[in-house]
DNA sequence: CTATCTGCAAAACATTTGCTGAGCA
DNA sequence: TGCTCAGCAAATGTTTTGCAGATAG
């Protein structure tokens, strides 16, 4: 696998922000630093760097996938009126028990757990919305 | 709201199946019964539905969103290989504690539970592959 | 030197929407 | 009869892909 320049800066700019941005927002802030790069290389990229395990893609966040530059385990806190996803910091204790039990013909490989909530942002709109009502 | 027949067979078919189909999956069920029912009708009649809190929305399954006539609370065990969505018979005992001792700016609402699995299809599948490397 | 990668543009794919005529209540 | 809804087709938004030229190793 060749490091080329994209790549680099690609792989950079998701490290350095603790949001886990959309493609278009990585092209965005990638294009600040090479201008002419295209919306085809950014995405093939983050295809690379996700197959490889540099980075992960969060897709159960809304319409548009996210990408988070730090593949460690841990949990995110999506908001349900925009998708954005934050970390969550704080330990959860969560016991799952008999998951081992469960009666089906799929091959059960673990258990997807995400916090939902309602970002700043969100909150301030449907508090406008709801005045206008 | 009117009941039409489009927006009575598309929750009918939705009601019939166990499965949890897409909206093209279940745009061609409802052509059995009305052939030339379009699918901009399917998706419009499916949001409806969805807004009333009649069936429910899956969108956390990969690229399409399916559909599911039965918005009771249940867990959904989901095929990381093609998205397909089981019910979940089995009651599963998880703890979320502390939930409310995340420090976010976010305002939580909610823990989002999910079972990953592969289903028989897709498990032949990546043994075929296997097979041929 | 050459296999991999880029930029560009077009294609693919799911979903939404504008418009006009149809049909439920 | 009036207002909601259907069908059709075009638009939208995200992501993928084909191709020809550029470049890392």
């Amino acid at each position: 696998m060749r490091l080329t320049k994209q790549r680099q800066v690609i792989l950079e700019q998701l490290r350095m922000t603790k949001s886990h941005p959309t493609a278009i927002e990585v092209y965005d802030r990638v294009r600040e630093i090479i201008p002419n790069i295209s919306l085809g290389t950014v995405y093939r990229n983050l295809d690379v760097l996700c197959r490889q395990g540099t980075i992960s893609r969060i897709d159960t966040c809304g319409d548009q996938k996210r990408f988070d530059g730090t593949p460690e385990d841990h949990l995110h806190l999506i908001c349900s009126g925009c998708g954005r996803v934050q970390d969550v910091e704080s330990e959860l204790d969560i016991n799952v028990d008999n998951l081992m039990n469960i009666d089906s013909e799929f091959t059960i490989t673990g258990v997807r757990i995400e916090i939902m909530g309602v970002c700043p942002a969100c909150s301030t709109d449907r508090k406008n919305q709801a005045g206008t009502n």
